[in-house]
DNA sequence: TTGTAGGCGTTATCAT
DNA sequence: ATGATAACGCCTACAA
C-alpha cells in the first residue's frame, strides 16, 4: 500500500477557511469558537483524515505521554504478564509504550536507557528477569518502577512478590488437606526466590510443629527433569510409601517441577491427590492445567503487579511519588491435585 | 528518587559560551566548528548530562525512528518470539519500538492505531494471534507489514509461515527414519494451520505411496488432553500395535499435543522411538526438552520472522517497498522421540 | 569559525 | 468569535 501525505493542522484550516488557531481551538473542544465554524473544521479534518501530531504537542507540553519499557527477558515465563499489566494500565489511558529488551545485560540496558530518555519518555518501567533485588538506575530525570526484580535501594519505587508467603500459603493449604508429612522440593538455589519459598514453607511447617518429610529441603533446578529426580530419590527411601510415616504431601517450587513430579509419581502408582497431594508454584495455565491431575499452584499475580507498578509510576508522573517496595500477595488457585480436606 | 530538570542545548551552548547553533555543530561532529570550541561544547554537554531531545529533530525531519508494534496475543506463544525479533532488528539499527496489545480486539486496535499514527511512527508490524489470514488495515500514511498472520489484501506486506511445507517436513522425516504407518494428529480445525500442516503431511505421504494410518487425519485442539484422548483412540484400535500393520509414527500438530501423545505411549508401554516415532510442531522448547524422550518437532523460526518483517518494514521506510507475501521456511529440530533411520 | 534566522506542528496568549 | 504571534528544542541554510 502506498502512503499517502500526512496531513497538518494548516491543511485542515486552509480547508475550513480558518486560522490555526482557530481550527485548533474547534478540535479542542475550546468553548471560544461558532459551532458552525466548529462544525466546518471538524468536517474538513475528517475529510483530510487530520491526526495531529502528538510530537508537536509534546515539545510544547514538556510531556511526552510515553513511558518506556525496559524488560530483561521477553522470552521468559515472568516478563510478559507484567508488561501486559503495564501495557493494559497504560492503555486504558493515554499513554504508550516503548519496548526495550536488555536481555540480561547492564551495558544493553544502558543503551537503552539513552534512547528512552532521548525519546522524552515521562516514565520508565524496568521489569526484572528473576525476582532476586537488582542494582538501583539511579538518579535519573523521570520516575522510574522497578517490577519484578525490586531495586537494592528502599528509596527507589519497587512492585515485587513476596515469595515467603508464596511458601506459607501452599504448605498452609496442604495441612488444611490434612497433610503432615510434607517434602519440599525447591528450585534452583541461585534464586533467591527458591530460598524464600523455602524459608515460607519451613516456617508454616514449623508454626505447625512439623518439619519437611526427608529432613530437609531439596534444591535443584526450575526443570521437569530435577522434579523427576527429586521424586525418586524420595520415593527411594524405604520409609517413603509407609502408611504412618510416607510422603502424604509435596510443595514444589514451581509448575514445571510439578509436572515432573506428578508424572513420577503416576508411574510408580502413587495416587494423586488420594494418598500425596501436590501443590506448585507460578500457576502456568499451561501446565497447570495440562497435567493429569491439574495442579493447585500459587499465583503471583504478575499482570496485577504490571498494573501496579504502571500506576505508581502514573502517579509519580503527577508529583506523587511514593518511594519503597510495593508486594503483591500471592494467593493460592486450586485444582485437583491437592483435594480440600479428605 | 527525586527528577532533575532536563538540560537543553540552549543550556549547554550557554554553559560553554557559544551559540546553540555552535553548540549543534559541535555534538553532531560538523567539521566547521573549531575543536577547542569543541571540546568546550563537549564538556559542557558532559556535565549537564545532556540528551538531545528526540522529539524536537523528530519535528523537523519528518522521522520519529519509531516503529509501532501491534500485538494481537501477548500472552499468547506465538507472537512474542515475533516481537523478539523486531526488537532485535530494530535495537541494532536507531529505532524504537511502541508496543500495543490488541487482543484480537479490531477495534482496540483500531483505538491504538491512532494513538499510534498520533505519535508518528515510521511504519508499522502488526503481529496475528493465529496464522490465518487477516483483513488489511488498508491504506495507512506508514507502511505496514503483517507478521505471523498475512493480509489478506496481496499488495500489503506479510511475512508469514509455510505450514504445509511444516507437515511435509514432518513426514519426510519420519518416512527416512523408516517408518511407514505414519498417524497424524492435528490441532483446532478452526485454525487454518491445522488443515495446511495435514495437507502437507498427505501430500509427503501421498508422494510415498503412502496413507495416514488409520485413514484420516484427526482434528481437535492444540492441547495435551488432546493428545491423549487421539491416542487412545488409535491405540483402541485392534491392529494398532500389529508388528505388520500397526502405528510405527505420530505426526503431531503441536509440541503439547504431542506432549499428550507421548504420555499416553508411555502408559501404555509403547516404546518411543523405537516401536513409534513422534515428531511434532513449534519447538516450544520448554515442552520439547522437558518430556520424556525429547521432542524432534518443527521449528517456524518465529525470531528470525520478526527480523525479516522489521528489516522490510525499515526498507519500506525507506521507500524500497517490497509488496506480497514472504514466507520464512520451517525446519526440523531433532532430539530423541525420532530416531534417523533404524 | 561563529552567529542569526527560519521552520518543523501544535497550543496558549493576547489582540482584534 | 477569530486571528496573529510566540514558544517548545533542534537543525540547517545563510550571513557575518
Amino acid at each position: 500500500m502506498v502512503e499517502a501525505r500526512v496531513t497538518t493542522l494548516a491543511d485542515v484550516a486552509a480547508l475550513a477557511g480558518v486560522s490555526v488557531a482557530t481550527a485548533s481551538k474547534a478540535l479542542n473542544n475550546r468553548q471560544q469558537v461558532a459551532p458552525t465554524t466548529r462544525q466546518r473544521v471538524v468536517e474538513a479534518a475528517e475529510q483530510l483524515r487530520f491526526r495531529p501530531n502528538t510530537l508537536a504537542k509534546s515539545l510544547l507540553t514538556g510531556r511526552s505521554g510515553t513511558i518506556g519499557l525496559v524488560t530483561h527477558d521477553l522470552d521468559g515465563r515472568f516478563s510478559i504478564p507484567v508488561l501486559m499489566g503495564v501495557e493494559d494500565a497504560a492503555g486504558t489511558g493515554k499513554m504508550s509504550a516503548l519496548l526495550c529488551d536488555a536481555r540480561g545485560d547492564s551495558l544493553r540496558e544502558a543503551y537503552h536507557l539513552q534512547a528512552l530518555l532521548g525519546r522524552r519518555v515521562d516514565g520508565l518501567v524496568v521489569v526484572g528477569a528473576r525476582p532476586d533485588p537488582r542494582e538501583s538506575l539511579g538518579r535519573l530525570p523521570v520516575p522510574v518502577v522497578y517490577a519484578y526484580a525490586p531495586s537494592l535501594d528502599p528509596e527507589d519505587m519497587s512492585v515485587t512478590v513476596d515469595h515467603e508467603a508464596g511458601g506459607r500459603i501452599g504448605v498452609e493449604h496442604l495441612i488444611a488437606c490434612g497433610r503432615s508429612r510434607i517434602a519440599v522440593i525447591s528450585g534452583d538455589p541461585a534464586y533467591g526466590a527458591a530460598h524464600q519459598r523455602a524459608t515460607g514453607a519451613l516456617a508454616a511447617l514449623g508454626a505447625a510443629g512439623l518439619a519437611p518429610w526427608g529432613g530437609e529441603v531439596l534444591f535443584g533446578s526450575w526443570t521437569e527433569s530435577w522434579g523427576r529426580s527429586a521424586t525418586e530419590m524420595f520415593l527411594a527411601r524405604p520409609d517413603a510409601r509407609d502408611a504412618e510415616r510416607g510422603i502424604d504431601g509435596i510443595l514444589c517450587g514451581s509448575d514445571q517441577i510439578a509436572r515432573g513430579v506428578l508424572d513420577v509419581l503416576r508411574e510408580r502408582g502413587v495416587a494423586v491427590p488420594r494418598e500425596v497431594s501436590v501443590v506448585s508454584h507460578d500457576n502456568w495455565e499451561l501446565f497447570a492445567t495440562g497435567s493429569r491431575p491439574q495442579l493447585t499452584s500459587v499465583d503471583m499475580h504478575l499482570e496485577d503487579l504490571g498494573r501496579r507498578a504502571a500506576n505508581r509510576l502514573f502517579e509519580a508522573i503527577e508529583g506523587r511519588a511514593t518511594p519503597g517496595i510495593d508486594v503483591v500477595p500471592s494467593s493460592l488457585v486450586m485444582r485437583e491435585s491437592s483435594l480440600p480436606t479428605g
